[in-house]
DNA sequence: TTGAAAGCGCTAACAA
DNA sequence: TTGTTAGCGCTTTCAA
């Protein structure tokens, strides 16, 4: 291993002082074009990279972003890490994780403690960690930095990303109304999830507009498990008037109400139309793959990391909070109502 | 925010020198006990954290590890991120990300640049990137410690950590044979993969120690998807003489064989047992749950990070390769054999 | 517009 | 065994 290049031997060879190479790396004003220029290709022919210890060290920065989580729902995290990855790396920011246990007693003191040990420019908040109050007091009390990825409180006026579940959740339940369905039982998430009762608004609001009451026994509470998806099915599934479509919070649920379909003989679409929420990668992998909801969870990583960077820079953004549409992916576990009692 | 604790308060506090603390701080000897104290209550005290970046501009350390992967198995990648996130951060690391796609023609250079500026202490390398010889040569060239998950050569002599995926697929086979099946269908996994060829090993050697001849006809090449799964499938059940029981080299296939057997109105496992790999949710959220094969990839991630420190350290391990066992997960997709033919 | 010098917080080398 | 000093590579301050 050859001695790293450093800024003096930039300098050197550029034939100006260290400082003028700082001032064009860093794009600061009051540098003449020439030296610019200079300075540049010494940097090209050096292959020179700034190292970032050193840069952190003065400038009190460290280049890196952290993305805390704990969410049992890989595909999600996979997706959102890609997303911040892809922006932060373009921004000249490493991505660094941190997943938790959000039922942790010691939850908020693992993550004091790590954010103590490892500075970072700023932590990235997914759910259920964006609604977690002692967490971004936490947060707010050592000025780091931080956006939170589909957040339900907005309080503490922190710049946020995330879908529009309400809508999303609407425009299923109408899609499954379209369908001819009336009896349109719905399973919610866990409740510790924010998106669990945006998801449940959605579906209200829909009911509502069609002027079809919102019938309690049909409505279950999951808790975004495969199992809990078999039990609320078995529970559904036992009433003397059946619902013709089940709409279920997440795929996994979704999941688990086909198997119960399955194990009880009754076809779906033909006999009971499943619909789901996240298109996950179990929602395709099902046969029949079941219709659910895409929410843009690679653009929900990318906006929240260039968000995150503004703030870290002191730069404006427009709007504090920005939501991004879903999108309906019909697929097969859904069709046109055959009950006779409709 | 209040100023940073320094080095320098804790000396102060203590009344000893700044050596002094470092020295009790990075456990050097030549320290006596008292001295110990003293510094060591100073430090809880004050809750002093040294700051890495100032360690690791004056030792040339980062205290990061760097996990790059390029792996369409969400499952996997979250199972491998925690166990190497568990072991690094108890042995003080921190773990960075760097996902990439190995398919990419400008692979080596995104890496290459992407290691040049930001810089790290150890890489870990999961599959397909722990057999791409030209990145290895890389870490070499640029003398970055590395270890490896599940590699297939091992000529660079770096340590690694692997599943014995041929004996797993031998047990799998010899299951599905003491099941009663003697026509059972392969279906390999992506050719990049080394994993491709060691669990078709295993498959050979179990059909071999049984007696049972390897009928080309019921091996198919696949490449590690749902659809390449499916496709399979229909080859194999669209033949004459079908196979009784199919064996796929990941989960994902293994669903696409589901979805097939369904379609063509075959009962699982009546008709035809399916067996997967990897221990993936989808095996177990699809009816009937699939009989599959679990690695320990949570060890994995772990141990590949303890080797990958000990190489920073420049301690010695036993082992330069540990292999662990796998274990058979059965489900409901397998039973006995009913072919009237047999 | 440019440069010299100081210093971020820590550890290695050396001195006491 | 302990302390002093220099310096890692960069940016900030201040002077030219």
């Amino acid at each position: 291993m050859s001695r790293r290049i450093t800024i003096r031997d930039v300098a050197d060879l550029a034939g100006v002082s260290v400082k003028t190479v700082s001032r064009v790396l860093n794009k600061e004003p009051n540098v003449r074009p020439i030296m610019q220029d200079k300075v540049n290709s010494a940097v090209a022919q050096l292959n020179f990279k700034p190292n970032p210890q050193a840069r952190g060290l003065r400038g009190n920065k460290t280049f890196i972003l952290t993305l805390l989580y704990s969410n049992p729902n890989p595909d999600y995290i996979l997706e959102v890490q890609n997303g911040a990855m892809e922006q932060g790396n373009a921004e000249g920011y490493n991505l660094q994780i941190f997943p938790c246990d959000h039922k942790n007693e010691n939850l908020i003191e693992t993550v004091s403690s790590f954010l103590e040990a490892s500075p970072q420019d700023g932590v990235i908040l997914t759910l259920p960690l964006s609604d977690n109050l002692q967490l971004i007091e936490l947060l707010e009390k050592k000025g780091i930095p931080y956006t939170r990825i589909s957040p339900f409180y907005s309080e503490h006026n922190s710049p946020s990303v995330g879908s529009d579940d309400q809508k999303a959740a609407y425009d299923m339940t109408k899609y499954l109304i379209s369908l001819g369905h009336t009896d349109i039982a719905f399973i919610k998430g866990h409740p510790d999830h924010s998106d669990t009762d945006k998801r449940f608004s959605g579906y209200k609001q829909a009911l509502n507009e069609y002027n079809l009451s919102l019938n309690e026994e049909i409505i279950k509470q999951g808790f975004f498990t495969f199992e809990s998806g078999e039990d609320c099915a078995r529970q559904l599934l036992a009433q003397k008037q059946k619902p013709t479509a089940i709409f279920a919070s997440n795929d996994c649920m979704a999941a688990g109400v086909l198997k119960v379909s399955k194990q009880l003989n009754l076809a779906v679409p033909a006999d009971l139309t499943i619909a789901g929420y996240d298109d996950t990668s179990v929602s395709q992998q099902v046969w029949p793959a079941i219709t659910t909801v895409k929410q843009p969870i690679h653009l929900l990583g990318k906006m929240a990391t260039k968000k995150l960077i503004c703030k870290i820079k002191q730069k404006t953004w427009d709007e504090i909070q920005s939501i991004f549409e879903c999108e309906l992916v019909l697929r097969d576990s859904s069709s046109i109502c055959n009950s006779t009692t409709n």
